[in-house]
RNA sequence: GAGGGUGUAGCUCAGUAGGUUAGAGCAUCAGAUUGUGGUUCUGAGGGUCGUGGGUUCGAGCCCCAUCAUCCUCCCCA
């Protein structure tokens, strides 16, 4: 058989790894440096705790694991029934209970439910984990992909929003990556439905609303038009949207007060985004900014690369009752998310990487053959003990190939010891950079190594 | 779930109107060069033309189906 990678799955070459670990690596350091804590959960959870958690679309996206034993003669009959059921959109016991994860964020809600008299509160954790999703792959899609999520519970402070902005701005300028960082609030979202006498519905329209910017006003209005809105409505929602024209978060924030002075719970988010662009000049507000996700309650968050066509890098938001889902209420949390795998290939787009990220080996010694192995093979252990990365060709090959794959490796150093170099008890070192070769002794070589003077 | 593009060597792709034995570059391996890499030169290996059927005297090329993959929409990181 020809070997082939499961749809939307990605083998990562050395080169890749180590540009995916410096994304990582800086992430991870923010994250620390901003107090939060490490944790891991499994790939997969219980089918009924991810089920409903991320609205209609998000079900059907969620990667269904088949139970053991199916196969199992004796219960043939009850499959093919079961498997009936599932066939006309009913329950899934029986055939599947458990589910690769989704997001990181239910299963830290699960976590936190499970735990939360252990924990000191606020809890301040980090999690960089794989997550699935049955997605068709296409550009910046994937199947399987990373995110690194961090998250506060246990306070309702924007302290927290805020300090989470800032780890997004650190972050993506430690990357060097030019991004807008949205922000916009649920509460103005939940006013504007209740304004237009659609306050059950707030999705319907939030999701419709966040098509602006794609489909333009005209097809927005459309499509609200024929979910029922009235006319008087649509007309309130087109004052509204008008305000995404408008450049500067004060001037926006007048506006949006104006528009809507008699909804107290818009006047709330209203206040909390005054609140959040008091500590953080630097977010831009979106009023069509909406996210998919149904557990967001307050603040909702967004980050868009700049100069590059590419989906959403980074997303997160309040959620005032995730743990109530678990049955363990009055535990708010807000958090943000950053999409590795598109921020990779944001980065190798516009050329972002560092030069340097090749491996860390830094000498090779050649083979001579036999006679030379063992005195080889100490001089690498002493270099080793003093902390530089090296290895020794295993094969007494041809002279110019050992080079050769030094070459091809990078390998700044190549450290040649035959039967001259062990008679004057010296070392010949070739820069592979310049080229240049010397004859010393090991100590020298050493040192000069560390000083990166060869 | 809806719509579109593409499948020829390990990779990127040529392949002209359907006509003998399917090509190139890169990569790989070997030699030129038995203690000095990248450059250069020479040579070699490597293909069920995605798969199955059909049309035809004849199919990599045309038709149908199927699979894979990429892109767009929906939704999202």
């Amino acid at each position: 058989m020809k070997p082939t990678l499961p749809q939307g799955t990605r083998d990562f070459g050395p080169e890749t790894v180590r540009k995916r670990q410096y994304i990582f690596n800086i992430i991870r350091t923010q994250f620390e440096l901003f107090g939060f804590q490490p944790l891991e959960t499994p790939a997969f959870e219980n089918l009924d705790t991810l089920m409903g958690k991320y609205g209609d679309e998000g079900d059907k996206l969620i990667f269904k694991i088949l139970n053991n034993g199916l196969e199992r003669p004796e219960k043939h009959e009850s499959s093919r029934q079961l498997f009936e059921q599932v066939l006309q959109g009913k329950l899934e016991k029986g055939i599947t209970e458990r589910a690769l994860k989704y997001d990181l964020t239910i299963p830290f809600a699960r976590y936190v439910a499970m735990n939360h008299n252990l924990l000191t509160m606020p809890f301040k954790r980090y999690q960089i984990q794989p997550v699935w999703r049955a997605d068709r792959p296409q550009r910046g899609r994937y199947r399987e992909f990373y995110q690194c999520d961090a998250d506060v519970v246990g306070s309702r402070s924007l302290i927290n929003e805020a300090e989470l902005l800032q780890l997004y701005t650190t972050v993506f300028s430690q990357l060097k990556i030019d991004v807008k960082i949205c922000i916009n609030n649920r509460k103005i979202l939940v006013g504007l439905a209740e304004a237009c006498g659609f306050a059950g519905n707030m999705m319907d329209i939030t999701i419709a609303i966040d098509k602006l910017d794609k489909i333009g006003l005209d097809k927005v209005i459309e499509e609200l038009r024929n979910k029922g809105l009235t006319e008087d409505s649509l007309q309130k929602i087109q004052t509204y949207l008008k305000l995404s024209e408008i450049e500067g978060n004060s001037d926006i924030l007048q506006l949006l007060k104006n528009f809507f002075a008699e909804t107290p719970i818009a006047l709330e988010g209203i206040q909390e985004i005054e609140t959040l662009i008091s500590f953080a000049p630097q977010v831009s507000i979106d009023v069509t900014l909406a996210r998919g996700l149904n557990y967001y309650t307050g603040t909702i968050i967004e980050v868009k690369p700049l100069g590059i066509q590419m989906g959403s890098i980074g997303g997160g938001g309040r959620y005032d009752d995730l743990t109530g889902l678990f049955g363990v209420s009055d535990i708010p949390g807000v958090g943000i998310s950053f999409g590795v795998d598109r921020i990779y290939d944001v980065m190798e787009e516009l050329k972002l990487f560092p030069e340097n990220l090749e491996g860390s080996l830094q000498v090779m010694l050649v083979n001579f053959g036999e006679t030379f192995n063992a005195y080889n093979f100490s001089v690498m252990q002493t270099l080793r003990n003093e902390g530089i990365s090296c290895e020794m060709y295993p094969e007494p090959i041809k002279f110019d190939k050992q080079l050769k794959y030094a070459g091809k490796r990078n390998i700044p150093y190549v450290v040649l010891i035959g039967e001259d170099e062990m008679n004057e008890e010296m070392i010949s070192v070739k820069n592979f950079t310049t080229g240049l070769q010397h004859k010393m002794r090991l100590t020298e070589v050493i040192s000069r190594i560390k000083q990166g003077s060869l």
